[in-house]
DNA sequence: GCCATGCATATTGTATCCAACCAAGGCCGC
DNA sequence: GCGGCCTTGGTTGGATACAATATGCATGGC
């Protein structure tokens, strides 16, 4: 029932559940949708001009990747974490990467340390234009490009969806606390000591790194939550009971 | 607001697509379905009585949890995980969940010791009169009943994943080489090493013991493949997916 | 006046139908 | 005889339509 007008986002032809797919995790990591707030299938279905399958299919992929959190005949909704849960994250994190940066660095050459040169100048330059929408994809090409000479996909795998979660937090700590350069200077640090073949030291500075930012932003969160207790417009918040 | 607690589960509602999803993920689980053969959606639909909607969204749930991958317009076929990959998973089960193991002992209470106590029964008595139907979950349980006081459920989220994958794989080389006796030994002396509080001793143990398995299951993999001259060579390709 | 029950509405869940797409096999040209 | 193109069958992808279910409100009883 598309009336033939201009929709908001026009899709590429490619599979248009994968689209939808991309387009909702894309607006759920940078906070385009509500916490809490249900996400209708019929809304998102018009806005992004396709079907319910799609939108119902897209919904599915990420609920099983942890985005988003389904109820039966009540809707979908972007799913958060508590403060704890966050910290757990960055903490879990940290426990694993550390243990990738170990592995990787043997089978580190040049080629790759350029590569992640290259990364860091493009980040620091994206950031220099206060481009804040590309920041988690260029971070975890950074944190990626170190690990890969580890030859671990399994655990890239579970690492980059760790990061995804984390971005979707992190994305509002750094734009208000200036955490970007503090990150750029942890990351310039961690290459110069894998450049000096520290394995020790390497993985330290990243373990700092990854729980250092995950302290700033669970406390970020506790004092936003703290100090304006309730910043909600006249939403009517109706919790229905269960008796 | 989540409650901080664990949420009462009023009653398992079940949707048609998340019993399609678990009847699939248990044939997968079981080796129901061979790998590398196509999952023909009208064929698993006409089985389960359902329509073909169901079908699609629970083999897009199970992608997303890895179990199958989906080509564009080839179907879905029953992801297979080389035996490099099966080892990593096993290496990396080992990491996390001996961390895990570390950080829930000092939480750890008589109660829980006796749960596990009770999970290993049951387990041992399942696996004598020959079921080995349950063996994944009874498993699963006993784990994450070691894991539980830590606190952690992100952590155990991702490691059930894992144990979900090594099953599928476990199974058929336990079947085969009475890989069971000696888990429930080793489960016994895990244990036991909790019970005198030898924090270290017991990971150790754990981690041996899920090395060992993992190392099990590759020599028999490799073995099998060796042996039966299964030119399959299950090229493992993952949906690489530029973002 | 308050609580329980029934109805209305909105939203999700499922089925059926049509279109797009891939793969294979036959046909034609060289 | 062989290779490329086209047709054709079959499967998946997507849209519309219908059924099931939960929520909110109104109404009636206590």
């Amino acid at each position: 029932m598309a009336p033939p007008g201009p929709v908001d986002l026009p899709i590429e032809r490619q599979t248009v559940t994968s689209l939808t797919r991309d387009a909702i995790r894309d607006r759920i990591l940078r906070g385009g949708y509500p916490a809490g707030q249900p996400l209708r299938q019929d809304a998102i279905a018009e806005q992004l001009g396709v079907s319910r399958i799609p939108v119902r299919e897209a919904l599915r992929l990420l609920e099983a990747e942890g985005l988003v959190t389904f109820n039966p005949h009540r809707g979908a909704v972007v799913s958060t974490l508590s403060p704890a849960e966050i910290e757990e994250l960055f903490e879990l994190r940290a426990e694993i990467e550390a243990d990738l940066l170990v592995r990787a660095m043997p089978h580190m050459t040049p080629a790759h340390l350029a590569r992640a040169d290259d990364i860091l100048d493009t980040y620091e330059a994206s950031l220099a234009r206060g481009q804040v929408a590309g920041w988690g994809s260029l971070n975890w090409k950074f944190h990626s490009a170190l690990y890969a000479p580890a030859g671990r996909p399994v655990t890239m795998g579970v690492v980059h969806r760790l990061h995804q979660h984390c971005d979707r937090y992190a994305r509002m700590q750094l734009a208000l606390t200036h955490g970007e350069q503090r990150a750029i200077t942890e990351h310039r640090n961690i290459l110069v000591a894998i450049r000096r073949r520290n394995a020790t030291r390497a993985a330290a500075l990243l373990r700092r790194h990854i729980l250092g930012a995950g302290q700033a932003l669970v406390a970020f969160l506790n004092a936003q939550q703290g100090g304006a207790a309730h910043a909600a417009p006249a939403s009517t918040r109706r919790r229905s009971r269960p008796s």
